[in-house]
DNA sequence: TTATTGTAGATTGTCAACAATTTACTATTA
DNA sequence: TAATAGTAAATTGTTGACAATCTACAATAA
């Protein structure tokens, strides 16, 4: 858990390396915002488990660190909406009921729906080949029985239109809402042991997306949700 | 800066007051939450200047108050975007530019339509009167020349229809960006010592919110945000 | 037996000290 | 003089202890 920061070596003997690859900045990284990263996996793998209590004194054992930046680590995750902290009482592991569900899906549509208006004239190849990438990484994932994999895949796919149209805010509103859709995901794939999503359904998303028509695109992201909430549904229902 | 929690007292010969109002919940207000709005009437009043760098100890100094809730305050902060905190830096206080703005604008539009088209067939009474008391209350700070209030009430009118929609990541996605408008209210009346709003724009846009067509608020939103974005571009030009 | 009260234990929130890292300033070198 | 190196000071991040609060359990009363 302690890790030490890496750092990078470029050595004077190769000067080829130096012109191809650009030297980045080295981001320092908390050890509280490495805390975050783990408890959010361990909650979207279910290992800690949705509706759970949690305790930060358990956490800190559990992970073997201080109270201090698990405390952090936590106040991040809250205001990711994982988990819902009531001062002075507790902690408890956020558990996505229908409606919330139902709610993400419709903020989603507005969202998308305001990316792809910013991105369409800026569309280019880098996004053509970056989106195709990222599709098949999501089929890929497919073939493996790994939720969280396939449940990130399937966030990361989505990701690329904010992370291409250049509205930090729009960008900062997704990710907000993005961990508890990967979390839907993941549980609604570990409870149901199907492979969530449908292959062609992010085909087609795909095609309208690289497309010419930004009314079919819009169209296509309607139905798209419309899709995955009545999806959602059917299991509901099944399950009860 | 050392509150106490006040009780609520019952007193046993006044049955009358018990039949007719609730007894709420006491919800207990930790340190740190008192520190953050404390913090973020600093900013938005102006008195921690946007751009400005902000350390703990200068801040935990100034308020009183030790480091530790203040640093979680500023993490709250932080998380509403008031502030940008780099690890091992420093924090920076949000200097909202001209494409932040237009950034809070076109988001706003989304979220409000998708606010209106939830709410519209769940109006009530209750909404209409709680719109015209919060219009009212706007329209009233209008005649003082406190920055602060009127940005604050001009939050408040915006906000009743989240509030009512009963979406909550909606609220939610609402609240993360009201504080940056808030802050940009109160700043752009700062330097052009004009009263915002504009009277008359409310008044319309409070008539289509309690009106019968949904279309007709819906293009309302529209106009309304391109008009405050207008606006905003005139003042830059002249300040230029 | 059920309801109420009191208290111990568990947990959360704050505090102050220490560790880790960055920034600013000074001295040295070219 | 400008650039570089070294170091002190300032600041951020973590730690462990203490204070404050809540919950669970035991004892008492009805």
């Amino acid at each position: 858990m302690r890790d030490h920061n890496e750092q990078v070596h470029t050595t004077m003997n190769e000067p080829q390396l130096m012109s191809q690859n650009r030297v980045k900045p080295i981001k320092r990284e908390t050890f509280s915002n490495q805390i975050a990263a783990n408890l959010r996996r361990a909650i979207i793998s279910g290992e800690i488990e949705s509706g759970s209590q949690i305790t930060e004194s358990d956490l800190a054992a559990r992970f073997g660190v201080s109270r201090g930046p698990l405390r952090e680590a936590m106040g991040q995750i809250a205001a990711e909406g994982l988990i819902e902290t009531i001062p002075y009482t507790g902690t408890r592991v956020l558990k996505l009921s229908p409606e919330d569900v139902r709610e993400i899906y419709s903020l989603r549509t507005s969202l998308e729906t305001l990316a792809f208006r910013e991105v369409w004239e800026r569309r280019d190849e880098a996004f053509v080949r970056e989106l195709e990438i990222r599709h098949k990484a999501l089929l890929e994932t497919l073939a493996l029985d790994d939720h969280v994999a396939s449940s990130e895949a399937e966030v990361r796919f989505h990701s690329l239109v904010y992370e291409t149209c250049g509205h930090k805010l729009l960008l900062e509103s997704w990710r907000r809402i993005a961990g508890r859709m990967q979390l839907y995901l993941a549980e609604h794939q570990r409870a149901h042991g199907r492979k969530a999503p449908i292959e062609d359904a992010h085909e087609r998303y795909l095609q309208l997306a690289v497309g010419n028509s930004l009314a079919l695109m819009l169209e296509e992201i309607d139905a798209h949700m419309q899709r995955g909430f009545r999806q959602m549904e059917q299991y509901l229902s099944f399950a009860d």
